[in-house]
DNA sequence: CGCCAGGTGGGAT
DNA sequence: ATCCCACATGGC
């Protein structure tokens, strides 16, 4: 019944905003590499969103999740800049870079002095498994079992860590955040008070494709179009209380 | 000048 | 299990 109207609501949004092409990667843009994974020949359309096809493409996804945590994408490529300035492309020239420096790079992105260290936290996760997520199946029981630990990781939460595993992985977990409470909410479709793991659970068991490759692609859209449509309604939509000087 | 942005960890209740 | 708070920059 709710499951209904859930995929009603985002078939609305993608004829209202047309493919996003999450997640933006700056440093794949005009890459001619050629892909390094089964996963990432079959089942994807060309010039719509692809998986990172290298290393470096996944851990940019990885350092951005990271930064941009309540923060604006806008400050995120600051950060990303300044790092890409200091040719820290990789985790273990990030791990190997004095924390006194990561600081200053990663600064703009705000709350520096915690996201230096979740970066470096995350770089050891990264090192320590990106190989093995690679290779595993792409099916929801190896989001059971890589879920936890990168939750484990010190500074990656729930979203952090669902951004990670749906767009730098393809691995099928569907992304809440504060625009899914928004626009689902506001429609009435799901409670926006609910905990995270209850929304995902409610939005995953909705929104599943009859393939994980097809139910991959369609929440990784999913969440692109929630971010997309609460942005334009906060544009479209200025506040007008009673007493505000106009 | 004030508010806000694609959260998270840690501590109190 | 849930709530509350500190964390910080740049854009409008």
């Amino acid at each position: 019944v709710t499951e209904r109207a859930l995929r009603r609501a985002l078939q609305t949004l993608a004829e209202r905003h047309g493919p996003q092409g999450w997640w933006p990667v700056h440093c794949e843009r005009k890459s001619f590499r050629t892909p390094c994974d089964a996963r990432h020949r079959r089942g994807y359309h060309p010039g719509e969103f692809d998986l990172p096809r290298t290393r470096r493409g996944r851990w940019e996804i990885v350092t951005g999740a990271v930064l941009t945590q309540n923060t604006a994408w806008s400050n995120v490529e600051l950060a990303l800049a300044a790092l890409r300035g200091a040719r820290l492309f990789s985790p273990e020239a990030l791990l190997a870079c004095e924390l006194g420096v990561l600081r200053q790079l990663v600064r703009p992105a705000g709350y520096f002095n915690q996201k230096s260290r979740y970066l470096q936290a995350v770089a050891q996760w990264f090192i320590e498994t990106d190989r093995a997520l690679l290779a595993a199946p792409l099916a929801e029981q190896t989001v059971i079992a890589a879920r936890p630990v990168l939750l484990a990781v010190r500074g990656v939460g729930p979203e952090t860590a669902d951004s990670i595993l749906l767009y730098a992985y393809g691995l099928p977990t569907f992304v809440i955040d504060a625009y899914t409470r928004r626009v689902l909410g506001g429609l009435g479709l799901v409670e926006p008070n609910a905990s995270y793991e209850r929304l995902r659970q409610q939005l995953q068991t909705a929104l599943r494709e009859a393939t994980p490759e097809e139910t991959v692609r369609a929440w990784q859209e999913d969440h692109a179009l929630l971010v997309q449509e609460a942005k334009q309604l906060r544009r479209a939509a200025p506040p007008c209380r009673i007493g505000e000087r106009v």
